[in-house]
DNA sequence: GTAGTATTTGTAAAAGTAATAAAGAATTAT
DNA sequence: ATAATTCTTTATTACTTTTACAAATACTAC
């Protein structure tokens, strides 16, 4: 799960980025409306978490762009500005959410688990489910039939990713992208993404489940019937 | 439980927070009315205890700031001046409650459970169990099966922790929050906290309980059946 | 079909990270 | 002062992630 947070406060940034990271979430991190812009028409974000008040221009002004420009993201405010007038601009605006400070930082993991949850038809459930195979997402236990298969963190994300988006072709880069984030690496080498591919299809299949994943030659991988 | 404290007199607060820290809560000391503003935006406080007379500005200055910004912790102020003028201020702006130094210890004690008992309706679920297990919230005392378990506060706190949230992953960095406050430590060096598991661990084991806190390697602990 | 090339797969090991343990220093309580 | 608790440091072990390279497989052009 992939968010970028928009926020000009170094030592709460660093706060948030620390503990969201430990969540399992990868976080990218811009101060200013314009880099949030630069990142947004680049890269591809499930969350952003955003700030009102910013140094070049307001949150909203983001916010707007966002919506009038059909990216995907959703979009959870942030403000230290407790003001119904700021709460309705940013719902009407087409925030999923919103939050102010100060917030502990676990109610905002709810929140972002509550949002990006709402679209994907599943029940409020933090259970991802396909065929034989089921996933706490809180926990990262993964089931196959009955049985219990313990997955590393990279496994668990490359599963969630592939079934979150089943049935299309998801080439290493994109994979790459979404699981490593933007900075990290280049895109030139991506072939270590394999081995997590390989350790997942081996613990799947050791555990008497089904290999869902096709490799699409030259193209990437599929997860399909 | 977590406090702010407003005072600028090094020696006074010196004693409360010792006294405080000592009662199990978490303290954090600022010494100017622009200092807790900051403070107050970034984190979340059960309870400010509030100076009137500060160095930059008037603490009733901070009691609007609170009002107005719907900031959600109570307000005990604190002062010196014992003139009905100033409680009257004082409450009709919004504090809670309202002691004059000199002021014994155990008095601020007693305000501050009664401030927060307050609206946390029941006071009477002061005991936390789960199977064999059984804690005390007020004595602190733990007792696995008919065996007495001494606890440190920090060992208590960390079960109470685990127990009011089981089930669910809790990250190191959750736990230093929850436990430590978020002024105190920086998220990156949390590691310490396990120390804190090991022992309840061993206390609850050597005393022939069952471990149920298991380790989510990547992510945190979990108590659990 | 076959040779040549690109891509994927498999193996093994190195590098990096997290969990555990124990011991000592610093702080706090008695 | 002494003991207990908390925090830091360091070491060990276990596990995860990445890299390097060789083998196998799939595609393309002939």
């Amino acid at each position: 799960m992939k968010l970028l947070l928009v926020e000009d406060h170094q030592e709460l940034a660093a706060n948030m980025i620390s503990f969201l990271t430990q969540e399992n979430y990868i976080c990218e991190w811009v101060k200013t409306v314009t880099l949030a812009k630069e990142m947004l028409e680049m890269f591809e974000y499930d969350v952003v978490l955003l700030d009102l008040t910013l140094p070049d221009y307001s949150g909203l002004h983001l916010l707007e762009y966002i919506k009038q420009n059909d990216i995907n993201s959703k979009v959870i405010i942030i403000s230290a500005q407790n003001s119904l007038d700021y709460k309705i601009k940013g719902l009407d605006g087409g925030s999923d959410d919103y939050i102010t400070k100060p917030f502990p930082l676990p109610e905002l993991h709810s929140r972002i688990k509550a949002v990006t949850r709402r679209n994907s038809s599943n029940s409020k459930d933090d259970l991802l489910v396909y065929n034989e195979i089921s996933i706490d997402l809180n926990s990262m236990e993964c089931k196959v039939g009955e049985q219990v298969v313990v997955l590393t963190k990279k496994e668990f994300n490359l599963m969630v990713y592939f079934i979150n988006n089943k049935n299309r072709v998801l080439s290493k880069q994109a994979i790459a992208l979404h699981l490593w984030g933007d900075y990290t690496y280049n895109l030139d080498n991506v072939d270590f993404i394999y081995q997590h591919l390989k350790n997942l299809r081996k613990k799947i299949i050791d555990a008497g489940g089904t290999d869902y994943v096709k490799t699409i030659y030259g193209l990437g991988y599929k997860w399909t019937e």
